[in-house]
Formats: structure tokens, C-alpha cells, sequence
DNA sequence: CCAAAAGTGTTCATCGTACACCCATGT
DNA sequence: ACATGGGTGTACGATGAACACTTTTGG
């Protein structure tokens, strides 16, 4: 045990972007929150915390998630690691940026108020403090890659959802339209979908079927990688 | 200064994932070292070394490429930032990895010699030391993946360079065959290459005419992001 | 003259994209 | 009956993939 007794030691954190798809509004939306401690106390930031010694990086991310969603399991990845010296100017600190995907009814509402957090729709995000904007941007910005080659849109959608629900998801995630026709058809040809028989009827009078993963078929995708090409 | 007293700090590693090509060989290679120090003295590892605290990440890591090969301005990227608490039995070590792609001539011989480095192909690779294994693997998928979407293989290639160098390099990265029709027509249909009288004769008795980068179009591309669709 | 690598075109299947009408039903 | 969103099929162009012969020249 310790080697390396000279080397410099930083703080770590973690700070992390929290996406939800507000179906109604049909918007993406980031957890942001208006931090109560200094610095910069009141202003927009996203979700942080710091790395203790007893915990990995990934724990670390995990625990930062739970303590303001009270959620466990989430999809969540590794983004970024922000290394400038002066980032923040409460100290020396390299953060480690992580992104969730979460089911935006399935949060802990107590402790989302008890932070002071907010749902954000992306397209009206507010200034963030130190580097918090550029993780954002990059946090979109793979998203935005993820959705193309693997099925997380599933993640931010509840278990039963319509094919109209799953295309606002995608739009919101590209703020841009698809084509109702090539998206269904695409999406039912990879086999991912399971058909129910049951209706979603409060968008439409006619009703629109609820689908349901194929979660086998989810796993090989997981794994393998694949193109949706939307 | 100074909120955040009680946090714990951590030692904060880089670790870089040097690759080279070698032409003669038809091999990608990465550049490893027989540690000369404790923990693991006398295996193979990645060179690596400790984010100071009057520097940013992103300096340290051009610090270690520099101080094992001398070379400055070398394309960078961040690859991920590995932080389980056992990863190095030397102590609690978060590391951030980044891979560099070098011209495998340019780089200098005596400090190479000085850190026991070699260049090693990547379908040679010995058992690395901690989680380094793993970190390639890593950077060979990402490496594969830039490739396709921007023209990084320039960065691995002299300034003058023929198309069936630039073939035999990609076949390098993805380990597979190419078709020379397609490649040379895809290739020189992004207008990303000016053509020289010159030629190489080396390698053939025909000789194949030397090729050489449209500089301005290859920082659109750069920042644009595009498909080579190798 | 021959070996060895460079260079060159065409065909076919696949996939993405564009596009307009009918259906079911609650009010 | 009508307004509202759900659901369906086809045609065209672009792109990737497969494939074989000619050219040059040093030895």
C-alpha cells in the first residue's frame, strides 16, 4: 500500500445530467437545480457530489441519482471527465459527468423539492454555472447518437407506451419531425415491439394500441449494437 | 477559496493509449511500456502519471505523450475515465484514459528507449497490468468508430501518403478486407485528397502517385462531422 | 517477358425518403 | 356529421456491395 505518496490529490465529483421525456408537452426536459450552498448559491446547476474514498467513480454517479430521485437502476453512462483547473471557483475539482435516463413519472417528489430542482424543457435551458452548459451540450449531443444506435429510448418512457408517444420521444430528442409511416414501419420491423391489446384513448378517439418491449430481443440489441437509422 | 473543506481528495491518473501505424507491416500498433517502478515493476502498462495540481487534465495528458515521445500537438481524445476504488493496488486512483494517434515516425527514439516502451501490434497484445486491457479494448472500438465518422486516419500517415497505404491502414484499424475499387472511389469522392505528380515506387515497379490533404475541406469535415461509411 | 501491384466501371440489391388517403370514435 | 388523431402502401433515388480485367515497369 501506498505507493505514490508525493503525487498531488484533487477533489472529484460528479455532476449529472438528468433526462426525462414529458409526454405531454412533448419535450425533453433536464432535472436542473438552484444550488442553496456556495458558491454560487441560487443559480441554475445541474445535480453533483462529490467521490469519497470509499466509493468508485460509477457508485459515486449512482448515489448522486438516488439521493435527488430517489431511483435506483437507471440508465445511466459515463459522458465526460471536466479537467480545467479553474471550473469551479470553489477549488480544484476534475468532474466526472454522468447522464440518466429516467421514467419521469417514477421520481421521488419530496426530494426533488427538498433540492429545489426542476423539470427544464431543453429548448429553454437557463444559464448554467461554470462548465454546467458545455456538459449539457455534450450530454445532448450523445443522446442524441445513443438513440440512433441503440433502443434507449425505451428508458424514458413508461412500460406501456403508444407508437405516437415513442415518435413525440424521438422527435423531442432531434427537435425535429419524422414521418408517421416510416417510423412505424421501421420500428415494428426490428421486431422490438410487442403488440397489446389494449388502447391508449386519451389522445385520440380513436385509440392508439399500447406496445411493450420484446426484452429478449432488447438484450441482443444492448449487446450487439445496431443501427435505428431514424 | 476553499468550500468544500471536508471532502475527500483523490489521486487522479492519466493513462494514454498511443497508436502508430506501421506501414510495412500492414499493423496498427500501440506504444507499451515495461513498468521500472513499483507497483507491477517489470509488466506491461500504458504509460501513464498523475494530473498535478496546477494543471489541467488535458495538459497532463499532453504532458505524458510528450514525455514519453516527444511529441506536442498530436491528435487527442478523451476515452473515459475509470474510477473503480481496486483498480491500481497502489492506492485509491481515479484515471482518466486518452488515446492519441501518432505518425510512427516521428516520434523520438531515446526518451521511447529511456521508458522501456515498444511499439506492440494490436493482434499481439500482451496481458496489461490493472485495468489497461480493458482500456484498449476501449480505445480500439472508439478508434474504429472515429474512423468512419471523421478522417482521422490521416493523423496515423505522413504528409504524402498513396491510396493503397490509406487502404491498408483502415484494413489495419478493422481488421478486415476492403475493395480497392470502392475504397479509392469513395475516398476521392469527398474531394478530401489532392493528388501529387509524384509517385512511390517502393512498393511496386508501377509506383502509386502520392496524395496529400485539402487542408481547408478537412476542417469542415472536422468540424461537421460526416460518414466515410468505410 | 513476366511478376506484382496500381488503377479503373458496371450491375444489383437495399434502404431512406417523400408523399395522401381512409379509419374509428367521442362529441 | 364532423373533427381529431391513428393507421396504412407505393414509387423513386441514393448508396453500399460485389465483381475482373488492363496498365505499368523493374528485373
Amino acid at each position: 500500500m501506498s505507493f505514490y505518496k508525493n503525487e498531488d490529490k484533487l477533489l472529484v465529483a460528479i455532476d449529472s445530467i438528468i433526462f426525462g421525456f414529458d409526454e405531454g408537452q412533448h419535450e425533453l426536459k433536464l432535472l436542473l437545480l438552484k444550488r442553496n450552498f456556495e458558491p454560487a448559491k441560487g443559480e441554475w446547476s445541474l445535480m453533483g457530489g462529490f467521490v469519497k474514498k470509499e466509493e468508485s467513480v460509477d457508485e459515486a454517479a449512482k448515489r448522486v441519482v438516488f439521493e435527488l430521485t430517489g431511483l435506483q437502476n437507471v440508465y445511466m453512462e459515463q459522458l465526460y471527465a471536466f479537467g480545467n483547473i479553474d471550473r469551479d471557483p470553489g477549488g480544484r475539482i476534475v468532474s466526472v459527468a454522468y447522464f440518466s435516463l429516467i421514467k419521469i413519472n417514477d421520481y421521488d417528489r419530496e426530494l426533488v423539492k427538498k433540492h429545489g430542482a426542476s423539470w427544464i424543457p431543453i429548448s429553454e435551458l437557463p444559464v448554467l454555472i461554470f462548465d454546467h452548459s458545455e456538459m449539457v451540450k455534450k450530454a445532448i449531443r450523445k443522446l442524441r447518437i445513443r438513440a440512433r444506435t441503440q433502443p434507449i429510448g425505451f428508458e424514458l418512457l413508461p412500460e406501456k407506451f403508444t407508437i405516437p408517444q415513442l415518435q413525440g420521444l424521438y422527435e423531442a430528442i432531434y427537435q425535429s419531425p419524422f414521418d408517421k409511416r416510416n417510423f412505424r414501419r421501421k420500428l415494428l420491423s426490428m421486431g422490438l415491439l410487442k403488440k397489446l391489446d389494449e388502447k391508449e384513448k386519451e389522445s385520440s378517439k380513436k385509440g392508439a394500441f399500447y406496445y411493450r418491449f420484446n426484452k429478449k430481443k432488447y438484450k441482443e440489441f444492448l449487446e450487439k449494437g445496431f443501427n435505428f437509422g431514424l
